[in-house]
This record gives C-alpha cells, sequence and structure tokens, in this order.
DNA sequence: TATTGTTATACTCTATAACTATA
DNA sequence: TATAGTTATAGAGTATAACAATA
C-alpha cells in the first residue's frame, strides 16, 4: 500500500456512509478522549475521575448514605467502599454515624476535601477547554446544554430506583 | 414504586455546583446509555457495537489491512484477530491476502455483510431516536454536528499520537 | 532486524455472592 | 426476614509478551 498509515482519509463521507457519522463513534472518540484527560489531571485525587464525582457530590447537599451516593453515580456499592476507603484515607470524606440508622454511615466532605474539590474543577475547566478547543465559545455552550439535557433523561432512565433516592433526600432534609 | 420516575431532583443546582453540571457526568451517562442500548440491539452481530464499527469501517472503502483498521479505531490489534474471527466465521467479512505483502490480510465485506449493515443501521437510528429523545428534531441534528465536530478533533488528536510513534520510530531507523 | 498477524499469559476491572451488624 | 456496609471470589475485558511468517 502507498501512503501513509493513517492520514488523509480522514474524512471523505461524501459518497459512502462511514464511521465518522456514527454516533456511538463520534460518543465513544470524545468519553475516551475526556476519560484520559481527566485521569492525567486528576491523577494524584484517590479513585480519580470516579473520586472527583464522588466528591462533588458529596459535597453538593447535607451528608447522605453511602449506597443513596453510590446509587446517584451508578457506581457499585462494592465499589464506592473502596472509593470512600481511599478519600476517607487522604482526609477528603469522612463517614459519620446515621443517628437514625446505626447500620447506614453519611458521607460528609471535610474542609479539606473541599478545598481539593475547587483546585480539581479549576484544573478541568482548563483541560475541557482543549477537548472543545474546535467549538466556539456559544457553541461549547450549546453542546454542554445539549448534552447535559440528553444526560439528565439518560440518567433518569438508568437510575432504577430514582424513587428511593428522591424519598431519601427529603427524609434527610426533613 | 412511590413517586414519578423523573421527578423534582432532576436539577435544582442553583446554589452549591453539583454533578449535573459536570461535563464527565453527562459523556459517561449518555456513553453508558449508548452502550446498553447498542449491546442490546446488537445482541445478535459478533463482536456487538465494536463488531458494527469493524463492520461500517471496513465497508466504507476499498479493503485494507487489519493493522489499518485496527488503527483506525484504536482497536488492540490482538483483539482485532478475535473480532475478525468472529465476523469472518459469520460470512460477514473475508480474509484477503495482500498482493504486495504476504504477511498482510486485507479484509474486505461480503454481500452478505453490507446487508447486515443496512440492517443494524435502521435498527440503530431507532434506537438513538429514543435517546435523543429529549431534544427537537433541529437540537439533535445541532448536537450531533457538534459532537461530531468535537470528536473528529479528539480523534485526529489520537491519531497524532499515532503518528508521532511512526516517524520516531522512522527517524530512529534512518 | 523490523513488521503483520496470531497465540498465550497476566493484570485490571467489575459483577456476584457471602458475611456482620443492625432493622 | 430484609437492609447497609464490608469482604472475598470469579468472570470479562484488556494489555503485555512471545511466536511464526515475511519484509
Amino acid at each position: 500500500m502507498s501512503g501513509p498509515l493513517v492520514g488523509p482519509e480522514a474524512a471523505d463521507c461524501t459518497a459512502a456512509p462511514c464511521v465518522e457519522d456514527d454516533l456511538g463513534w463520534a460518543l465513544g472518540v470524545v468519553f475516551r478522549r475526556y476519560v484520559k484527560e481527566s485521569e492525567a489531571v486528576l491523577s494524584d485525587l484517590p479513585g480519580g475521575p470516579r473520586g472527583y464525582q464522588v466528591l462533588t457530590t458529596a459535597g453538593s447537599d447535607a451528608p447522605r448514605r453511602q449506597l443513596t451516593l453510590a446509587q446517584q453515580l451508578s457506581i457499585d456499592r462494592t465499589v464506592m467502599t473502596y472509593l470512600l476507603d481511599d478519600l476517607e484515607e487522604a482526609g477528603l470524606v469522612e463517614r459519620q454515624p446515621d443517628p437514625t440508622d446505626r447500620r447506614a454511615r453519611l458521607i460528609a466532605v471535610t474542609d479539606a476535601g473541599r478545598a481539593r474539590i475547587e483546585e480539581m474543577r479549576d484544573r478541568l475547566q482548563g483541560m475541557e477547554g482543549q477537548v472543545l478547543g474546535g467549538l466556539t465559545d456559544s457553541e461549547r455552550d450549546a453542546f454542554r446544554s445539549l448534552l447535559q439535557r440528553v444526560a439528565m433523561q439518560a440518567d433518569s432512565v438508568e437510575v432504577q430506583s430514582a424513587c428511593d433516592v428522591v424519598d431519601e433526600l427529603q427524609r434527610l432534609s426533613t
């Protein structure tokens, strides 16, 4: 074969349909790129990108149970145990006893955890700017907005026990 | 079930920032949902969603080598062997000898393979309509277009690094 | 000696099940 | 009996290395 291995044939999907037109392909490429970059940015955070999600979600509201947290993020409860072990050892979260149920633990973010969240958020914003580098500012806003709406709907399908999550949050807030 | 599935917890990120605002979270949710749905839709296709990508890419142009195909789709060459084994056994692709290099095999899609592509594409379109269900027609077009542009750039970064490797090897060999 | 494709091995996740302490 | 959290085990998926044929 003549010519470079990967090269100028990148995007000539004019005649026959090709993979660049595929929604699944595009999602996979963007998702893998984002994961790779965020793993680099968050390499010194216990749990990496998923640890960041746990940290931000746990800090976004009043302390809630491990299982609630796991369901909100679609993380298996056995995995949540390991993630929280590492985050707690790093002093970023605390497991507190639930006064209403001695089996359960409430997850609270420490001051150090909140400081770390801010630090990581700044780093991520710079990284995201690079990933969305081909879009103008208004296009980035539009893309974020549309993606968020698709995600909200997908998440409502994904979380089978959304009702339980709602009940849990309402119970804790009263 | 004690209440509506999609409820009031959907979006109250007004005060503190929460995970729904996170680009990584949204990408992950949408990607997982898409993978799950497409695995169901393509369950009877060897290799599932990845087999579909191999099939469409191999069929989009003249037959090319396994390694080229693998690099274009960011699939490990050892995995490509298994995928092609299954696709060939199902009669969807053929391994042809490369007249210019007896080590290499050119991957050609059979007529049955092309028919299968069309069938699967129709199924996928219906599924994608559900995943993007919350958007209007024009919003879906906008989302696809923006996502594709982000993906093309992200892919060029991956490909670029691959080219760097090639260039590096060529530089060292001269 | 380097490269294509294959095969075999090791490692990393994740899912599953079992166990405790509570309810 | 069922549930929250933990621990242990098994499976799937992936990466790594070794191999044969060819360049």
